[in-house]
DNA sequence: AACAACATCAACCGCGCGGGC
DNA sequence: TGCCCGCGCGGTTGATGTTGT
């Protein structure tokens, strides 16, 4: 099946990569963009440029609006809390950047990437938490991770004095007392407070809902469509 | 003041999917 | 049924800003 549709030789050459302008959009030409969608409203981006007559890929209008242009963006810095479930969405469904993205009103799933990219992955690891698969990474010093806050009362602090008792008894030489808090942080649940009931656009269209999220029913709302419970 | 190294983030790219023909 | 198009996603790049020496 892949063969057939990556079979991309076959298809027309595209017209947009001819012509076009790359790099920073122009005041200008966010203003048409501007312009033509308050007018025309999302969608057809293929044919935008042509209607609007910007030197650009129906896929950069696409990117400029969804990720800098749209009306309800938040924009500036991600508040704690939003940081709180970032690393929390992360946990549970991985590098899904517009399913996470779509639990944090006004933010896009470039920000989120990114903010995760630049800010939370190497928060994660100060603290000596494997930001793949947010585990305790065991090698690293825990006098270095105390130093960062992170919400209260989480799941990681559970990992955390499970990490410090293992420590102690490596210190103290008493090596039951280590498997025991060893296999302590191992298996904590990187979210064992948190079910959630999540969507996007796209997944709910494709019936993609992540297998962890399916069937999942909640009482309490955080935001309209993130589910919460304990 | 000048330069290097590092951090940030907007933008691009390639891929996969659903839908229409 | 198979092909093509349009869209959306995640990963990556590169320009720009910031900090350190």
């Amino acid at each position: 099946m892949l063969g057939a549709r990556r079979n991309i030789s076959m298809r027309k050459p595209c017209c947009e990569k001819q012509d076009t302008n790359k790099g920073a959009w122009s005041k200008q030409e966010d203003q048409k963009l501007i312009d033509y969608i308050r007018a025309h409203g999302e969608g057809c981006w293929r044919s935008l440029p042509q209607a609007t007559g910007l030197l650009r890929s129906g896929k950069s209008c696409r990117l400029r609006w969804i990720n800098y242009l749209r009306p309800d963006l938040k924009r500036g810095n991600f508040a704690k809390d939003e940081e709180d479930l970032i690393i929390k969405l992360h946990a549970l469904l991985g590098n899904r950047w517009s399913l996470i993205a779509g639990r944090l009103p006004g933010r896009t799933d470039n920000e989120v990437k990114n903010y995760w990219n630049s800010h939370l992955r190497r928060k994660l690891i100060s603290m000596g938490i494997d930001p793949k698969n947010h585990r305790l990474n065991k090698n690293l010093p825990s006098c270095e991770q105390k130093q960062h806050g992170y919400g209260s009362s989480t799941s990681y602090d559970s990992k955390r004095q499970a990490y410090e008792r293992c420590q102690k008894a490596k210190s103290n030489g008493d090596n039951d007392q280590v498997s025991d808090a060893a296999s302590c942080v191992d298996n904590i649940s990187p979210l064992p407070d948190l079910n959630l009931l999540l969507t996007n656009g796209r997944e709910k269209q494709q019936h993609k809902m992540p297998n962890e999220l399916r069937g999942v029913e909640s009482t309490t709302t955080l935001t309209p469509t993130l589910l919460l419970f304990s």
